[in-house]
DNA sequence: CGTCTATTTGAATGTACTCAAAAGCGGTGG
DNA sequence: CCACCGCTTTTGAGTACATTCAAATAGACG
C-alpha cells in the first residue's frame, strides 16, 4: 500500500534507496469503512492522508445544519484539514469516507522532518501545493462565472469516473447547489 | 526594491549571502502605472510577479464580456497566471494594476532554477501554495455556505485595509455579485 | 469646470431555494 | 430470493435572493 504512494511521489522525485526508506517509516496504513470519520470539526487533526485506495469527502457544516462538500479525495491524492494539521487548531472540516478505503497517515512533526531532510520530499509538496492552488482558482472562477448548469456540465466532462462513485446529492453540494435543483437540471439536460 | 522580496523570504528561509545573492541576480524590476496590464489572456505568461508595492488584481472575462476578479495581490504578495507560467500555455487571466506598483519578476527557467539549487527557495514556495490552497479553500467554503451579504460582511473585518483601495465594483466582482447589489447591501446594512 | 467613471436607485425578471410529498433504488434479513 | 426499510432522487408549488436594464446622482481627475 505505501508502495502506491512511493510511486506517486517518485512521478516527481527522484529519490534515493535509503531515502524511500525513511519515508516508509514515517507512514502508518488504515483501512477505513464507507461511511466512517477520519477528522471531525472541532477536534485537532492529527494526521494528513494520502488516499492509496478508494474515496472521500471533505465538507463543512453551517448555521443551518446544512452539509457543503468541500473537496473529494480519491486514490493518488491527498485529503485533511491543513489549517488545523499545520497549525494544531482545531479543524473546521469533516472527512468521511464515501467507499471503504485504504490510508497512509503521517502526523505533522514528522511530516515537517521529511520535508526538512530530504529535498525530494518537499519538492513533491510544493508541487502537490502548486497543483492544488492552480485547481483551486479554476474552481473559484468557474463558481463566479457560470451558472448552476455550466458547472455541472464542466464537472461532468471533467470527472465522468466520479459520477458512478460520488451520490448526486453530495456533486449538487459541491458544485453549490440543492440535491432537488439538481435533478431539475438533469432533466432539463436530458430533455435537450 | 529586491530586499523587500529577500526580507519576504527571510521570514520563512535561512539564506546564506551566496544565496541571496544569486536570488539578486534573477529578478528584475519593473514599475507599471495604474490601469497597465501585465498580462492577458490569450497570451504566454513569461514572468511570476512579486508585488514589493501597490496594488494588482487577476480577473478573467466570461463568455457575456463580464470581468471576475479572481484575486487581488498587494505588497509582499505574488500575482500571475500560474498554469500558463509553468506551462507555457495561454493565459486565462487578466492581470491589470489598480495603482502604480513596484513589482520583481522572474521568468520560469530562472525560477525553476533557482528552486532546485536553493532548497530554502523551494521551502519559502512550498509555504506559500500551502497558504494558497488554505486560503482558496477557505473562500471556497464562504462561497458555498455564505450569503452574499455575510460574504461582504466577513470580507470587511478581513480585508478593512482592501475597502480604501479597490473601488466598489471590483470587491462586487470579487465576491460574485453585480456591483448594483452590492450597492443595496451596504444600505441596508448601514440602515441597520 | 467639464468629462468620465463609479455608485446609487428602482422596477421587472430570473435563477435557485424551501418545503412537502411521491417515486425509485439498494441493501439486509427473513 | 423476495419483501421491506431507509435513503436518494424526483416532482411541483410557492418564495427569496440576486440580476438586468435604465436612469439619476455623486465623485475623481485633468
Amino acid at each position: 500500500m505505501i508502495n502506491k504512494l512511493i510511486a506517486h511521489i517518485s512521478r516527481f522525485s527522484n529519490l534515493t534507496d535509503k531515502e524511500i526508506q525513511e519515508i516508509r517509516n514515517c507512514f502508518h496504513e488504515k483501512v477505513i469503512q464507507k461511511k466512517e470519520f477520519i477528522l471531525k470539526a472541532g477536534v485537532v487533526s492529527t494526521y494528513e492522508c494520502f488516499i492509496a485506495d478508494g474515496c472521500l469527502r471533505a465538507f463543512v457544516i453551517d448555521e443551518k445544519g446544512t452539509e457543503h462538500n468541500i473537496r473529494f479525495g480519491i486514490e493518488n491524492s491527498w485529503i485533511g484539514d491543513l489549517d488545523s494539521f499545520f497549525k494544531q487548531t482545531s479543524a473546521t472540516y469533516y472527512i468521511q469516507a464515501l467507499e471503504t478505503s485504504s490510508l497512509l497517515l503521517i502526523d505533522v512533526s514528522k511530516l515537517n522532518r521529511l520535508m526538512d531532510t530530504i529535498q525530494g520530499f518537499e519538492h513533491y509538496f510544493r508541487i502537490m501545493f502548486q497543483y492544488g492552488v492552480m485547481s483551486l482558482q479554476l474552481r473559484m472562477v468557474q463558481e463566479l462565472s457560470l451558472t448552476a448548469e455550466q458547472r455541472y456540465t464542466h464537472f461532468i466532462k471533467k470527472y465522468p469516473h466520479l459520477l458512478q462513485r460520488i451520490p448526486q446529492k453530495h456533486i449538487a453540494s459541491y458544485l453549490g447547489i440543492t440535491p432537488e435543483f439538481l435533478s431539475m437540471l438533469r432533466k432539463k439536460i436530458t430533455s435537450k
